[in-house]
DNA sequence: GACAATACTTTACGGCGTAAGGAGATGTCG
DNA sequence: CGACATCTCCTTACGCCGTAAAGTATTGTC
């Protein structure tokens, strides 16, 4: 289930993004004993460590020493707080990416750092893209990575589908790694042990899998992959496919430059 | 919530997904009245018209007139249905892709159908792939993609990294699309229209904003992109973004062609 | 001291996956 | 035929979820 940003009020969502201050004077009835950030930092605790799933209005309540119906008076429903905690850790990407090497290192830089990010975050990756959350350290994250495209003098029609095209591909490469541990945490079985009894079941129940699969089978046998000393299998093909697909991308983005400006 | 594949006991979920015949003779109690294909066919339907957050036990079981706990006969648990579907629907890439043109119109071909596929099923999407469901049709798919690609004799461990990119580029862009619906259809607000509230409002919470995202502002003065005659803008844009990057991802495949054999 | 506004609580509703147990149908045996 | 095992399918129940509604306690202004 994918959660939707910003389906309440439009002013008060961004109001709160970005933490426009309210003018709170002299009104009546007790003072909040909560703040907006405390809130966002207890969900996205709660997140990291337990996934998506576990995190509830009532568990946030709870880890704060409230009811779950309390965060209703900061945060109007658990959508929008979704939306803060999205952008609240957006903020952690604010390194600047030197240019005197040229774009492409500081894409890789870039595109090694949003990886790494995501796999601190992996929830992040179940928040849907579409309707973007419009908070500052978002548009700060975009900002960046379009600073050091511009420097490949692409149209700005291109540039912006080569920011999304990285987009799509380090989320993707990224859920690979953050859904393996997922997996594991969740069946208590590890990749390994979980293929292990799969591939040793299927030739029983298939057994003229080579007849019907004889690329897939060569490849298996011609793949040179030996996964890295103490890193699970799994991860570091993922890494790899990371490596090799944006350096795959880059090399695309060269030709187009090659080629010079003409249609998309 | 991303849904895991394969939770249940290995041999009966592959039996499952295989179609190997059961063997029930002349066994007391009543005949079963449905067959494990008119229940993934209803759940498809469920998914296809109103989503995954729509299909639940329950549902499938009243669009076939029976209790949702009936279906517990059938089907170990709701995973493995999912995983069902998911094989299931699979089936229908089943296009095979000439190769007297090269290896690169196919791979577009490939993945062109493999885009509007996903936008048939969006729901796909939210299947995890960490841990394959190994079925027959996901397997041909697989087959499929990696037969074109011996055709450009890159090795085999790059061919599979290349692969695996693909893949997330074209669910990634899938992504887009298909969350771009269900977004409009979940709020009961086209995106033009949330757009239009909500960029309205920014420049109202955020006075300074040209001066803290220069990079963004020019970029989209500078952009040329129209969205095509009676597509939604953001479908359209994606549409692009999938064009574009794929073509990307090609051209830095023949690079590494150029490039010949070496560490990936 | 009266009153209004606010923070926070408890309770309740309709959804979910599925465990448990029971009803009725259908086969094999004596 | 009757007894019994086995099967499909049902109802009920449990503990989760987001959040609506209503109640209580606290704090300010008049």
């Amino acid at each position: 289930m994918v959660l939707f940003a910003g389906q309440g009020d439009a002013r008060r969502a961004l109001e709160l993004l970005w933490r426009t201050p309210v003018t709170r004077e002299k009104r009546p009835g007790p003072k909040p004993a909560l703040t907006i950030d405390e809130i966002v930092d207890a969900a996205v605790a709660i997140a990291d460590e337990e996934g998506m799933p576990a995190l509830s209005m009532r568990a946030v309540g709870q880890r704060l020493g409230r009811s779950g119906m309390s965060l209703y008076t900061y945060v109007p429903n658990k959508s929008e707080l979704v939306d803060l905690m999205y952008d609240h850790v957006h903020g952690e990407l604010n390194g600047d990416y030197g240019l005197d090497q040229g774009w492409r290192p500081a894409v890789r830089a870039w595109a090694g750092d949003l990886w790494s990010f995501y796999q601190r975050h992996p929830w992040l990756l179940q928040v849907s893209q579409v309707r973007p959350v419009l908070g500052p350290n978002e548009y700060a994250v975009v900002e960046t990575v379009a600073r050091i495209l511009t420097e490949t003098s692409l149209p700005a029609r291109t540039l912006l589908r080569v920011v999304g095209t990285l987009f799509h591909f380090v989320r993707g490469a990224a859920q690979t790694v953050a859904e393996s541990r997922q997996a594991a945490a969740a069946t208590g079985l590890s990749n390994e042990d979980w293929w292990a009894v799969r591939s040793a079941v299927v030739p029983e129940v298939v057994p003229d899998f080579a007849r019907r699969y004889p690329t897939i089978v060569a490849l298996g046998q011609a793949d040179t992959f030996r996964p890295e000393e103490g890193v699970p299998y799994l991860e570091s093909q993922a890494a790899e496919t990371f490596r090799v697909g944006l350096a795959t991308i880059l090399d695309g983005v060269e030709a187009a430059m090659a080629r010079g400006p003409g249609e998309p």
